[in-house]
DNA sequence: CTCGTGACTCCCG
DNA sequence: TCGGGAGCCACGA
């Protein structure tokens, strides 16, 4: 049964355990098409605030914040340090402890 | 229905 | 090593 690529998103989205995080790129690639990573975060910005989805817990392949706005770029990484998530002097989140894997969990349902 | 844009990523020069 | 361009799909108007 292959659901619709963003039902599958907004799925992998609302699977991200606290204190984790992960990548547009990632959650495309576990959704199915790795170049999708343009379609996640066009759900998550349309579909975020109605959906009630963890947008925060998404960034780039970085592991930055790759919003556009500096207020919301600034509270996504607020949200990220209480759920005790730490970054870097380059604001970068690492990816060795908080990288969370949407595959891992993709056959799970 | 059609067009435009986007919180990204990868490949090539 | 670094920079620029192209690709992809979905949602909104």
């Amino acid at each position: 049964m292959v659901q619709s690529f963003t039902i599958k998103v907004k799925d992998i989205l609302r699977r991200i355990p606290p204190g984790k995080v992960t990548t547009y790129g990632l959650v495309a690639a576990a959704a199915g098409d790795y170049r999708g990573a343009r379609q996640v975060a066009r759900i998550l910005h349309s579909s975020s605030e109605k959906d009630k989805l963890p947008w925060h817990r998404v960034v780039n392949r970085e592991g930055k914040i790759s919003i556009c706005s500096p207020e919301w770029n600034q509270i996504q990484r607020n949200l990220l340090e209480k759920e005790g998530i730490i970054f870097s002097k380059n604001d970068k989140i690492d990816f060795q402890k908080f990288l969370w894997n949407p595959a891992a969990v993709l056959f799970d349902v």
